[in-house]
DNA sequence: AACTACTTCAACCGCACGTAC
DNA sequence: CGTACGTGCGGTTGAAGTAGT
């Protein structure tokens, strides 16, 4: 966009320029001014509004000769003109509201606001999107252990938010079911959608190009910030404060990723995030501790020598925990569970325990992702009576979610994701008739198996196995190599097994 | 002082939903 | 039932401001 007239009436813009298409298709030969509002321009939008009210913002032009698409005066009214408006920086009462509701609701920007009388989405949005952000790229916890959990109710709105919500690429997940021969490769593009940072997977895997990829200036970005930019160099130090300094002087090529021993890559990778809790202001080594840039949990147990690996992308889904949720972790190391809470999404939700020695609750949390999707469809395809859940929640953790991959024949496989496919069917029509308004369902609903989240991907093994931290290499580097066929397995194996070495 | 890089935030954009016709 | 319109939401952009060198 360009600003280049601030004066109201000045620099008349072509139709076609101007915001948006609606703007755009309601051209009738004004030119639609865009940019800064004038205080001019202001004053006539709020003489309007207190002639008319709110709404019917189309029409404001047409009454006011204002050049002004409606789209953009219900913007200017509903943040800056309208009264009850609290202008300057957060209190530290809002900082912590807007972080505990963006735990629950995640980047729910209207509904937060809902909560901060006086605050815009906009506000909000724009808050998170600086402030916390550069709290996170810091290495500084998202959450910090004192934040006070219990504030907000174990609501029905909040459980209901927890059970049915969702997104839209959600729903586009499921409805990929249709197309059950494709729907490995779609679940893939759908995983590669929801993991901020990589790229197609899919396409990777049908132009088996893998080997190339990384260098690839197409699936740059499946190695994200591997090649950093100096932007992003600038000022590592201060960002990074565990970096070595040779931060900035390595810059190594994505070939050096697939030849590097993860130990390396930690210390020359700007995207790997030291998180050495010594040095954390929230200094509880068994406080939770976000994963910088993402919103995971982690259980603050991290080496500091051993410096834990931040998330790639900075923008994620927010976990969607209730507040109640995340205190019955607190308390409890089994996570809570309801009869409408699906078991797997019980599982996929529990954090890490706040201490290992104190917790005999799956402790083999990191399994990978894909092993994690085999669970669930397992325990679909089992679950009639949730009996692999209850025996999951009375026998060893690790019989359960100790499936490798490689263990599983590919139709097996395939057939478990139809399986969860036509489960999550099922639900979602099964929601269809529980008179909820759709639009209130698609935002409320969330899939049980949430394994677009991405503190369940990094919660997962997947990460550590990539990087050489893991404990079980083996499941999601076999499972990957089924997948993608000899030969890019083969080079996927050979890029795997050259990471953990 | 000049330049560069980074941050902030107002505004835009595209999409989706609800409603009226 | 299909279409157009009005509205709301979340993501993105880029000018202006700020900080660092």
């Amino acid at each position: 966009m360009s600003y280049t007239s601030t004066e109201m009436g000045s620099d008349n813009e072509s139709p076609f320029t101007d915001n948006g298409s609606d703007c755009r298709s309601r051209w009738e030969g004004n030119a639609l001014k865009k940019g800064p509002w004038s205080s001019a321009e202001d004053d006539i939008l709020v003489d309007y509004v207190k002639k008319h009210g709110e709404g019917n913002w189309n029409a404001v032009q047409k009454h006011t000769g204002l050049f002004r698409c409606g789209k953009s005066c219900r913007l200017r009214w509903a943040n800056h003109l309208r009264p009850n408006l609290k202008k300057g920086a957060f209190s530290q009462e809002e900082e912590q509201l807007i972080v505990e509701l963006h735990a629950k609701m995640g980047n729910r920007w209207a509904r937060m606001a809902a909560h901060l009388p006086g605050r815009t989405d906009n506000e909000i949005k724009n808050y998170w999107n600086t402030r916390i952000k550069r709290r996170l790229r810091a290495g500084l916890p998202l959450y910090p252990p004192e934040m006070h959990v219990e504030v907000l109710e174990w609501s029905p709105e909040y459980t209901e938010s927890r059970i049915l919500g969702g997104d839209r690429r959600h729903q586009d997940f499921l409805q990929l079911g249709s197309c059950e021969s494709n729907v490995f490769f779609d679940s893939l593009n759908f995983v590669s959608d929801m993991l901020p940072g990589t790229s197609n997977l899919a396409d990777m895997v049908s132009c088996k190009t893998l080997g190339n990829g990384a260098s690839s200036p197409r699936y740059e970005d499946f190695m994200p910030l591997l090649i950093p930019s100096s932007k992003r160099f600038r000022g590592s130090e201060s960002l990074y404060p565990g970096c070595s300094s040779t931060i900035k002087e390595e810059i190594p090529s994505p070939e050096h990723f697939q030849n590097t021993a993860p130990q390396k890559i930690s210390k020359t990778c700007s995207f790997l995030v030291p998180c050495d809790v010594d040095h954390l202001p929230y200094g509880n080594q068994h406080s939770p501790v976000m994963i910088p840039d993402s919103h995971t949990l982690t259980d603050g147990l991290v080496p500091t020598s051993n410096p834990s690996l931040g998330a790639v992308k900075l923008e994620l889904p927010s976990f969607q925990y209730s507040e109640a949720t995340f205190d019955q972790w607190k308390k409890s190391a089994s996570p809570p569970q309801s009869d409408i809470l699906d078991p797997f999404d019980a599982y996929i939700q529990s954090p890490p325990p706040l201490g290992r020695e104190d917790s005999d609750c799956f402790p083999n949390c990191d399994t990978g992702l894909l092993d994690m999707l085999l669970l669930e469809a397992k325990i679909r395809n089992n679950s009639t009576n949730n009996s692999l859940y209850k025996s999951c929640a009375s026998t060893s953790p690790s019989n359960v979610v100790g499936v490798s991959v490689s263990q599983i024949k590919s139709e097996e496989f395939d057939d478990s994701l139809k399986s969860l496919v036509h489960s999550e069917i099922s639900i979602s029509t099964q929601h269809n008739a529980d008179g909820i308004p759709p639009r209130q369902r698609e935002k409320e609903r969330q899939p049980v198996l949430d394994i677009t989240r991405p503190d369940v991907w990094l919660a997962s093994s997947w990460l550590d196995h990539g990087l050489g931290i893991g404990k079980e290499a083996g499941s999601m580097s076999d499972a990957i190599a089924v997948f993608l066929g000899d030969d890019i397995g083969n080079d996927y194996m050979q890029m795997s097994v050259g990471a953990s070495l």
